[in-house]
DNA sequence: CTTAACTGCTTAAACGTTTAATCAACTCTT
DNA sequence: AAGAGTTGATTAAACGTTTAAGCAGTTAAG
């Protein structure tokens, strides 16, 4: 009686969830064993055409998907990826994902996105995350705050690919993705000069943080190497939000002696800083001229349009994503090391075109 | 001999890989059973204070680190959630994500974030990739483009938690978390009468997505109710990006008689158009006052800024993790269903704030 | 004709947990 | 002092795969 009891619940919770079917079921189906159709399934050498065919039959018949938990479990694999990016709501970075995205699920490994939102704490915890998550990989652009490497240390020394992209960070040793920053500052700069500008200042990021530093390098080296006054007052360090740009743009604009051009580290503070310039009138390109630096879409439809450096966001996507895998297929012992400096390109637009030239 | 070849041979990979703690490993230091530990770790009743100290100082000394693979695989769940949105790259959405993340966070919940870019074909992909990866729910705001839903309703038949925000749809019959869209188009219909406007233009979204109708529904009842003219020609249909903001504004710029107050329904939009309106040198708001919808960032740092509706993202990312979790932490069998409507918020600002009334 | 190699499969163990079913040893009741 | 209940553990099976090892049957080589 109680048995009986048992088993009519049993049933009804049978009837109602609907058992997802196996490879053990697809074994029952042909009268094989279950690794003969787990081997089937993944094209082994070993099973003939006839049975894999069959195998796969079933499988559609039965609309069989692969519990993903028991192989990953099984074969110490999880095929994912982990991506650690500072925010999302960027065009850069969300391009770079799109990309990224792109290669990894053609190979079948899927990502999983977390933010660090700049701060050093959520870093961390992303980390720890996406190793409970037991990714197999971690692609990263890390936050403006993080400094201390124990934790990027940590993933390292589990034997876990890293790649970093962007911001990166020389000590750590890892792949590494990214445009030439110190080139693209040469750019701007020669580019302004040839505009017929001779104060050039440049509102950096922060100077610990190396692609930014590298950018300030480039704007030093460039203005020496053409002679031009390098004054401590046209260097300014900012956190490059467009709240920022205005603050920095209006100190800038305080200075006894003005620059007759400004160069942004990036777009976001670039649009601040051509906000204050448009509210007070100020004449951009023929006054002031402006330079950013990312290429964000709104560059080109705010007036004027913002010259700005493209980083070729697809291709430091895919990169990073083809990085990852060629680590992913070697063995684990042989440890190859990119580090992939991308040429990017300058795209003069309104904000620093002068006409009068 | 042979043994100890491989013993020797074992040792070297031990040393270099150092095999991952286990339960077991604690098991065997505290010479009890792996259950115990097991038990003893999630705080089992039936275990002693005694004990469950012990077993935690020895995690601790070993750096244990739970396999999730094994206990979801064991257990049935993933801990992790499923989140769909079109991009990533609005604040609206990334702040949504952030406060879902914190909520699920500490709950123990892991989240995967895939972007449709507004595409069904993606839209279905992100899908087939969280089912495959096991997620324990799906949090999603749909693409523009979505119209057949048959995939969610995969998703439902698979008896997953299935929670939309933002851009829902009815016929889904599932929990979903927005604000009250026709009442905002009411508030602002409103504010721009009180600021003297008698000819109201709306750039909607698509019609058939739900919260775009939504809103267009609500400026026409709103026109309607106080008798102001209710041209076809006000009333355009736009995918609300930056550059179609600036197309359709130029449309409603072109009519032989020029609206006074143009209604956004998003703030990328509305940008565009006030970018027009400025290189026309057409005084905002005197001649034309502007209002968006989203509150994002930038709506306040524009010149002028423009009024928006504020949408409580973050409460909108709390409350679709919690729904999760009321979802998660029941039984399957009793199915509530929540559909929660906040009300938003105008923010008013220069762009519609007539200074001559 | 024997040995070797290949083909196509099966068996069984393993991955690291969780959990139902037991069990031994106590502590109360009555 | 026997039965009932509680406490604190153990055992063993299970989750759905993958994979090393093995085995029967066929083919090829010497």
């Amino acid at each position: 009686m109680l048995y009986l009891l048992k088993r009519s619940s049993k049933d009804i919770k049978n009837s109602n969830i609907k058992k997802k079917t196996t490879i053990k079921d697809i074994a029952n189906v042909l009268n094989i064993s279950a690794a003969a159709v787990s081997k089937a399934l993944h094209d082994d050498s070993r099973i003939s055409a006839k049975t894999k065919k069959a195998v796969r039959q079933v499988a559609k018949n039965l609309n069989y998907q692969p519990n993903h938990l028991a192989s990953a479990l099984r074969s110490g694999k999880s095929n994912l990826v982990g991506v650690i990016v500072p925010r999302t709501n960027s065009n850069f970075f969300s391009s770079v994902i799109e990309n990224m995205e792109e290669v990894l699920n053609k190979e079948g490994y899927n990502i999983i996105i977390t933010q660090s939102n700049e701060s050093y704490k959520k870093e961390c915890d992303s980390i720890d995350t996406l190793l409970f998550t037991q990714v197999d990989g971690i692609i990263a652009s890390m936050a403006n705050e993080t400094i201390d490497l124990k934790y990027y240390e940590k993933v390292k020394s589990k034997g876990i690919p890293l790649i970093l992209f962007d911001r990166g960070e020389n000590d750590l040793n890892v792949d590494y993705i990214g445009i030439n920053d110190y080139e693209s500052s040469h750019m701007i700069v020669e580019h302004l000069i040839k505009q017929g500008c001779k104060r050039i200042a440049h509102i950096g990021g922060y100077k610990r943080t190396r692609i930014f530093n590298n950018r300030i390098r480039g704007y030093v080296d460039a203005i020496k190497k053409h002679s031009l006054p390098l004054d401590d007052e046209l260097l300014v360090e900012s956190n490059l939000t467009i709240k920022d740009g205005r603050a920095k743009m209006q100190q800038l604009l305080k200075l006894n002696h003005r620059p007759d051009a400004v160069y942004v580290a990036g777009d976001y503070a670039a649009l601040g800083a051509l906000q204050i310039l448009n509210e007070q009138n100020i004449n951009v390109p023929d006054d002031i001229a402006l330079v950013g630096f990312g290429d964000e879409p709104f560059t080109s439809m705010v007036t004027p349009s913002i010259s700005s450096i493209n980083q070729h966001s697809a291709e430091i996507g895919k990169l990073a994503a083809k990085t990852f895998l060629d680590h992913a297929k070697q063995s684990s012992v042989k440890q190859l090391l990119n580090k992939i400096i991308l040429d990017a390109e300058l795209v003069v637009r309104a904000s620093s075109k002068k006409v009068s030239k």
